[in-house]
DNA sequence: CTGATTTATGACACTCAGTGCCAGAATGTG
DNA sequence: CACATTCTGGCACTGAGTGTCATAAATCAG
């Protein structure tokens, strides 16, 4: 069903596609659409709120041992883009992805504030105490990982790279513009 | 009349207030509060689109000789960044950037995505030639100096930092996490 | 100052996202 | 079969945003 309007939305871009338009695609009521998927936007984010709920897991498991803030940004961007090496969820996920990237509204989902406020927890507990704030840390290590990501899905993947290695190679630029190499 | 909006926000929140609300409070018809603010957002924003012209500017009048990232990072940034010295501006813009930093609507703002334009444009045009291409190292590099900006208003004015330290820590933390060092 | 033109405002009606409410269909359980 | 639960659809509503049109207000020519 959200395949459905995922191809409605890739066709026609996302904002011109009513709900009226993909609950009759649907074959279903209006009103059903809504309950199934309480926001239009929640049709495209589908699926992706499982990449939330892995960081949190790995947050409970974690052992206590200290490590160094660039082991952790792996450790914890490792969950959510190694999904992306299997090619069936890759592919759909990549289409959602690129959609996103191109609507603001979509942009502003909830989904990725909660994935940051992971990240902020997992930040705070296991990495080394930094000057700046781990709030502050965290927004900008998920910052620089989301934009990475929606990067690899529009123009990365088409050339071979994985999308950990695009965030990696967005890490190593970022660091190299703060540290004084061009 | 954003001024009275920005109050309202304030007090009750971005989304409980509703345009009519704003329309009496401003003491105008709702037709007319939407034709000068296309959107509720817009009452938000207004005024912070100087910033991209500002970074537009910039990049109209610089000169072509090449310059490392990191120096190009300071000179685009220290743009918007400085502004928020003048007391009177940052007074107002820190008000405005707190509300964005909570409430996705105001999040996906085209604003912002007018910045991240400009400065892939700038970074394209003046930076070394890097293994990511331009866009991607601009997204990262407007990620972080948007969160870091966020961070800021939320908390760093408060203990005296300024905006432009916030960017310097988080880049320098975010670089420390990708090169090796905790 | 007056008449004509342009511009800003307000009123009305509309579309679309999203929600509450309720009646009826489908499904499951004894 | 009777009963309770859950799913679905229809209806009516609020709120954001837009097009249209008439009129008020500002601007300008003479």
């Amino acid at each position: 069903m959200s395949l459905a309007a995922l191809r409605l939305f890739e066709r026609k871009g996302f904002e011109p596609v009513t709900m009226d338009q993909i609950a009759e695609a649907a074959g279903v009521s209006r009103r059903t659409l809504f309950r199934l998927f309480p926001s239009k936007a929640d049709l495209v984010w589908e699926g992706l709120e499982q990449v939330v709920l892995a960081v949190r897991a790995l947050g409970e498991t974690l052992s206590e041992r200290k490590r160094t803030l660039g082991q952790l940004v792996e450790e914890v961007f490792a969950v959510p883009l190694r999904q992306l090496d299997d090619p069936e969820f890759a592919d759909v996920a990549r289409r959602r992805l690129r959609l996103i990237g191109s609507s603001p509204e979509l942009l502003g989902h909830q989904t990725l504030r909660d994935l940051q406020a992971e990240i902020t927890q997992l930040v705070a507990a296991h990495a080394p105490a930094s000057a700046p704030p781990a709030q502050l840390v965290a927004e900008a290590l998920v910052a620089v990982g989301f934009s990475s990501t929606l990067w690899w899905a529009r123009d990365g993947a088409t050339q071979g790279l994985s999308a950990l290695d695009a965030l990696r190679a967005a890490l190593r630029t970022v660091a190299l513009a703060s540290v004084k190499e061009g």
